[in-house]
DNA sequence: GTCTATAACTAGATAGAC
DNA sequence: GTCTATCTAGTTATAGAC
């Protein structure tokens, strides 16, 4: 879906069902809002989307797909675990701060799932935290790394992640990169200073 | 509201109003379903709050004078910043497990608060946000942390340790204290085994 | 593919008895 | 302080014309 170029009306939909749902939450959001923004008719909106439940699955299997698949590509090629997870974080990062809409809602919006749909998005994010935790792993087994427990610490840094698309802003006066290196450096060195231990 | 002992009719469905919006969202949760929840009728709510937004304006409001207040008393008689921070994120990771209904509720509605409540409760997020910002200037200033950012630092930090109120449950195998001082650790100095620097 | 009209339902809030 | 009954408005979704 956000892989196309010319918007189709579907997609024009799409995205401003994204915008909205950030804006106003998925129950907070109306149809009738959604059509206005995307410039149609209350009731078009049912020739390109079933319901209003399955424009809010699409959303989130849209963003799980893109996150698993984006990060899975990035690191394949890499041996190093650390520089495997600086490549993953960034991938993270990126994404979450040029498609904050989508992110935004995905991480907000589990909740409003119906139960199907639910378990369906469960198990990608499931799926994508076994990425971090398998780097983490590995970090652990080659000495580069030093974790007490694996599962909270890729917790902690995906919370802490993907918190930019809660904040970011073109306009701010860093650029993506320099977010993510930024995130890179405090998960990997936090903040005290080296001769302070 | 929640350091009354005896619950009142007001406190149940004060309490259950945050268990309820954790779980459906504020705009998912009808007056219907609160009511069955606290043991009363629909026009009974009415008799104790002024309407729905109320509810979650006390809410959040009680949410962050919770935490303002808590974390204040924590460092005021220490000197040490990275002491002030390392008791500030334990209490501050305490009051996200025990009211976890209530902080989760604080952290994911700003957008259902109307104009005048979200500017008061925006108000004191920055408040809160202030505290940890001078701790970690207080720090660059002593030498004892070395941070690049302190407002990206401070929202990573409190992105991360939020996190709590998202899946901890007094089942887990960690206790409460363990897992501050998990994110504590983790905060300070990060994943990467000293000598690999 | 988009429209208008409307069905079927549910929401927050109020009035007034007890 | 809690109840029942109800008002008013807004919701998703559908039917059928163009």
């Amino acid at each position: 879906m956000s892989s196309s170029h010319i918007a189709s009306r579907k997609t024009i939909i799409f995205r401003e069902a994204a915008r909205l749902f950030r804006e106003k939450g998925y129950s907070g959001s109306t149809l009738r809002e959604l059509a206005k923004r995307a410039g149609v008719k209350g009731g078009s909106i049912y020739h390109h989307f079933n319901s209003k439940q399955e424009i809010l699955f699409m959303i989130m299997e849209d963003t799980m797909v893109n996150l698993i698949t984006r990060v899975s590509r990035e690191i394949e090629e890499v041996t190093s675990p650390r520089e495997k997870l600086r490549k993953a974080i960034r991938a993270h990062v990126a994404f979450h701060a040029m498609d904050a809409d989508e992110t935004y809602v995905s991480d907000a919006e589990l909740r409003s799932l119906d139960l199907t749909n639910y378990k369906k998005i469960v198990g990608m994010r499931d799926q994508y935290e076994g990425i971090y935790k398998k780097m983490l792993q590995e970090g652990i087994d080659t000495e580069e790394l030093e974790i007490d427990n694996v599962t909270l610490s890729s917790r902690a840094l995906l919370q802490m992640c993907t918190g930019i698309s809660y904040w970011y802003t073109p306009e701010g006066p860093l650029t993506i990169q320099e977010i993510a290196d930024n995130y890179v450096d405090l998960f990997f060195h936090g903040v005290c200073r080296k001769q302070g231990r």
